[in-house]
DNA sequence: TCTGAAATAGACCTCGG
DNA sequence: CCGAGGTCTATTTCAGA
């Protein structure tokens, strides 16, 4: 892997794929002021890079009927190898968990699930306290979402 | 907008188009069983419908300088609209943070924020409280992404 | 060596059956 | 509803700087 440097042409290509990758190349051209060849050429080099890991279809949250997000913290006593790696198990098989941190200080792992209602939180909630012993679990609902961006900051490059 | 309803061919689709959006129809139509101009048909319908809102490039949040993840939790004793739209304005304009919920119970709003470290996120954390008055501000730093993923969970299909 | 224009290949999308 | 062809775009090649 080398040192990928990006320069402000890099950046500005990443931000217009990071809201709309479907974008042609002649059009990103026009605007990044390359030719076609050019812009294509730098959009290879940053997906063999590893730049730009791949490209997704976003998804309507209510409309495929799961518009409520719960946080969840996790405390746990059980400080072992072994208990984590069935907890991370019993997480990463619910599809319903779309991020799982752990984190520093009071709370020491950090879910955001996305569920229809909060009986089917109740479900997943089941589901995460059967595969292993938990000490503590806080659930926080969101009652609106208020920004919710794939897209990352590019002011920090290297 | 029609009442969308969703069969598991559309759901198959979903679920493919959402860990990889650049297959190729023909592919797709393979795998969900469908003749490709059928299923080419299928996809422009989600995209009609809306179910699919748009496609964009991930990017691997390291080699953006981005890696250190931290949740803020706000609350706030000024509950008035004037309030609100102010910081609403504030945060949205700051590119590091990438989701922005208001919450239920004790604590009134989440945002998760990415910046390269804790002098970075100090900046941001700066550029929050000045925009308004803050009754508590707590903030925890994400040492692991265990899992995080744009895929909705399609089993809770309408 | 690097640029960009033009050829090629391949996928999308439309249309007729 | 299906497949075949026309059209448009990505990708490669190649001549020139």
């Amino acid at each position: 892997m080398s040192k990928t440097k990006l320069d402000s042409i890099d950046r500005k290509l990443l931000d217009l794929l990071q809201v709309d990758a479907e974008r042609q190349v002649a059009d990103l051209a026009a605007d990044v002021g390359l030719s076609a060849t050019q812009c294509w050429r730098r959009v290879q080099r940053l997906k063999e890079a590893g730049v730009i890991t791949r490209q997704v279809a976003l998804v309507d949250r209510a409309k495929v009927n799961v518009a409520v997000t719960v946080f969840v913290a996790v405390r746990t006593n059980t400080h072992t190898e072994q208990w984590f790696n069935r907890f991370r198990a019993t997480v990463e098989a619910i599809p319903e968990v779309v991020e799982f941190y752990r984190m520093s200080g009071d709370v020491d792992y950090l879910l955001r699930v996305v569920v229809p209602d909060i009986a089917a939180y109740d479900q997943v909630y089941k589901r995460l306290i059967a595969g292993t012993q938990l000490f503590d679990v806080s659930s926080s609902f969101a009652m609106e979402e208020l920004k919710f961006t794939t897209a990352l900051p590019l002011s920090y490059l290297p």
